[in-house]
DNA sequence: GATGAATGAGCTTTCATTCAT
DNA sequence: AATGAATGAAAGCTCATTCAT
């Protein structure tokens, strides 16, 4: 049988440190816990990763890349803003609910151990795959008299928070509805809040 | 002059611990640290709290409290609701600027490790003197006609995830402006996402 | 009995760490070895030093205390220097045969772990106590006429070189006699190498 | 093009592991450091070298077989003591300024790492080139009447104690002048101490 | 109530050496 | 002869908690 690949391994290392830091948070996941999930050795982990905070700044700019391509697609469409808006939720809750392992680390890791991120990750250099796309999603919506205009990062605060606080709210169980339950009434929510009224 | 009583001892020591915690997050406040602030052996320390989890739910607690009462407040005025909203946004973006540590500790301690808040902690007992306040808050702007009748979670995510989405970012030092300056414009942004239409 | 005090703890991990790194070598002497040989647990340890090579540092600094005290006494002494280069060998050998770890240490672990000194103890900060009595030693017996007048350096690395080995030889037990009935031949080779000739 | 022999090979680890062992020290050179360097895999090295302690080894005798040589050549000079004395002196200060790494592993990898060198480097055998041509120096010199008849030892550890001095003072950098200037005097003063007198 | 020295399990990381290829 | 991924024991150090005083 072949065996796997330098890639294939470090893939391998970040979906399993993925799913144990969304799970555990950094702190309490630890090395030996990763190793043993990926099937290696400790030692052997560091000939992929020079140490858990570079494993942890992998992860975030992977996760900023998957999720802004799904931005892009949506920002590449041709449907009216409200339309969009919904597409936007909905692949935020498709994907918290598929792969709740990467809205949870953005969450749980990236938002709330900022130490962690502080060399290398500064600002948004680590989610500017993702904080791009938005950006030009909601600029090309003021452009085209559909939203608003707004400062971004009241708009941003917006579907971000929104967006991650129902996210966190699922994940922790507090929602007594499945998450999708709620898609049409918060993408209502978010477009009222930044339409333009005439 | 007088001794500190017991309970005296206990604020002082969550004041200073909610300092620590907000700003270098739970894991990496120690217990010397801790004491050393309170001006406290950290033996004695463990005369008033059973451990570090303990004082980081005490904590919660409390700040929950101390939201929920000014919640109420809230609650209790006879403005109409456009004018609501805009206070809760005013009253918290004034908590986020006055007393930071109060936002911090819930977005960097209380959302971030829920492992900490596992037991004794569940769903939203901790919070729940705030949270009482906000289904309050919604369920009267309803019952008044004031807001659209939407489900709760639906309209509590909207509020605090938007909210802590702001108060994250501004102590991040993200954001180009002043809080307070988005206070409005935000504040509009809820108002027209939760309002009726006629 | 007694509960040892701060100082007495210091103490007994200084002597005991002296022997394990003059026998060992610094790298080869381990954070548990050192505690079990005082008796107290590895975290105990760091309570009383901040890291391994702080130790190493205040170490090498009592020994130099020591050793220039030693030359202290030779220099106020007011013999010629014939006898006091012999003073100074009986001292230096008597040293090497009742404290030898003193002596090994010098060897083994300051000037050849240069790294581990290199912050704090640059060029020869932290032996000075023991460097600037050799100076004197030196300066004093130039003035009064009895030794050769010539560079610092070139006197110091006979005086410390040859007595450094011998010391080596004699830790080494390559030597096939006592250190100390080298003595007198030694004296009369530094005095001879040192002193003025009509 | 012809591919290197295994001799050739082992001579090119040899000397690469040479410079990095005399610069970094024993311990804080690694294996994949050398490896590196010589341009091949670490796996690989060990068809060349049972261990990094049997390299250590074989390198000091590769140094102690080529001081040796030099000092045969000045053993069969014809010249008086005097002049012999300032030939090692000024070999061995050549030595140290162009082939430093030759010396400093005798200081800090050979002298200092007693444990890597305590099994089949007992005593001096693994040096025994060097130290034999010295003995030779000696006992001629005493023949011949130039030198004061003494203990080996005594005249040995004046010699490599007072130049391994100086040029361990020098590779600190703590010599306020070029090493050969000490020269010279060194030689006078080594003279002075092991001559005849009248 | 008050102290802070003491504990010891646990952390991340390193590294000489091995072995399937 | 050559590779380098893999091993795993051991390193230095941290820290919540305890307990004799």
């Amino acid at each position: 049988m072949a065996r796997p690949s330098n890639k294939e391994r470090k893939t391998s290392i970040m979906k399993q440190a993925l799913e144990l830091f969304s799970k555990e948070g950094f702190y309490s996941t630890t090395m030996p816990q990763i190793a043993k999930k990926v099937g290696m050795s400790v030692g052997n982990f560091y000939n992929y990763f020079n140490s858990k905070e570079t494993l942890a700044k992998e992860l975030i700019r992977y996760i900023s890349g998957i999720l802004g391509e799904e931005m892009r697609t949506i920002n590449e469409s041709k449907a009216n803003y409200k339309d969009k808006i919904h597409a936007v939720v909905t692949m935020y809750f498709e994907m918290a609910t598929k792969r709740p392992e990467m809205i949870q680390y953005f969450l749980r890791v990236y938002l709330s151990n900022r130490e962690v991120f502080e060399d290398g990750c500064e600002g948004m250099v680590c989610v500017s795959d993702f904080v791009t796309e938005i950006m030009i999603f909601f600029e090309e919506g003021v452009r085209c008299g559909e939203l608003r205009d707004q400062d971004f990062y009241s708009a941003f605060g917006l579907f971000m928070g929104y967006l991650g606080g129902m996210a966190f709210l699922n994940g922790e169980k507090i929602l007594p509805h499945a998450l999708k339950s709620y898609r049409d009434s918060i993408a209502m929510n978010i477009y009222n809040a930044l339409r333009t009224y005439p």
